[in-house]
DNA sequence: AGCGAATGAGACGATTGCGTATCACCTGAG
DNA sequence: CTCAGGTGATACGCAATCGTCTCATTCGCT
């Protein structure tokens, strides 16, 4: 009964990004292992939540590569993004929330990664004239992400169908909500 | 020296914010006061996480009257919304995030008719054709509360100037990201 | 100045969760 | 079948934090 250990990741981000003070107990229970296990391949709650964050990053990552930005329009693209990023949309918005990551000395790289390729995104997308100038590449990629994570938070409590995850997005994000005079 | 209760809970959000485990004693510290003291004008941790939520819903509303939302156009409306919560961005985004008061059965139903009146204004905005009718008022709501919370985050990590907190907002949820042919 | 209320500092027990260790059980490979 | 490795259950000590209490001090009002 060789351990899943994404599994087991999994598992824990779902029930970490619904209550983020949960217990090593109750995140072992909900990975269907004991505490002891859970213990035997994360050394400690910190561990745990790094392992998640590598993850999280890692799945990003390749959201960014399937997505292949920059081949087409820059809105085909962002479709794209939100396309594959939706799988880890729960993980995602766990991660942004825990600001404990962000605090200490030790800030993983691979958020500066993520943020550099999404902001020179949307720079590029404004050099193209696709995107609006006078809303930066940074601010662009945080609504990103805090959309994202809103998606992800309405379609779990029901307000958003789950179907209509990428749609609501990235029409709000590229159109927003005012309504065009011509469409 | 009256204890400004006020200024205890202005404080104690802010810590929060950054930092949703922070001690009752960094809570008191951060307020300029003895543990004790805070402990006698909240019974505990979550008597004080009470009276935090209270305030929020209680000064978003106080916005919203602000706000007038039917006087003018809708977007005139939403950009008072926006003028008007600023101040409370922090805090609010904190109790966003803070799900642990949406777990339990004891939900505060002042969230309801908060979710109401904004809820409300982006439909009454779809019937006037200001807004697009292919993005739900649900949805516009959860969006625009996590624009606040995303808003306020970046502006206190630096990612975006304080004096851009409104224009940012405000003008990618009307608007979106995309060029419109006309400006 | 005097007095009552409020505060700050510290101590205390209780609770909680963490990390580790132990032991019995199960499973799969040889 | 045998055995080594992994697992679950349980127990234990430890640290952190909470909520309460006490007591001396300070503040505000008269």
């Amino acid at each position: 009964m060789t351990l899943d250990r994404e599994q087991v990741l999994r598992s824990a981000a779902a029930l970490l990004t619904r209550r983020s003070t949960a217990t090593m107990d109750e995140v072992a229970r909900a990975a269907g292992i004991g505490r002891a296990t859970l213990h035997r391949h994360f050394a400690g709650r910190d561990a745990l939540v790094r392992a998640l964050e590598d993850l999280g990053i890692q799945e990003f990552e390749a959201a960014l590569d399937t997505a292949a930005l920059d081949e087409g329009t820059a809105e085909e693209g962002l479709r794209r993004l939100v396309a594959a990023v939706e799988p880890s949309a729960g993980l995602l918005s766990f991660l942004v929330t825990e600001n404990q990551l962000f605090e200490g000395d030790q800030v993983n790289e691979g958020w500066d990664r993520l943020d550099a390729r999404v902001s020179a995104f949307f720079r590029r997308g404004q050099e193209r004239g696709e995107f609006r100038i006078d809303l930066t590449p940074a601010w662009l990629t945080e609504a990103l992400y805090g959309l994202i994570g809103t998606g992800a938070w309405a379609v779990q409590v029901g307000r958003v169908a789950g179907q209509d995850f990428q749609y609501m997005i990235v029409e709000l994000l590229l159109g927003g909500a005012r309504r065009s005079v011509e469409k």
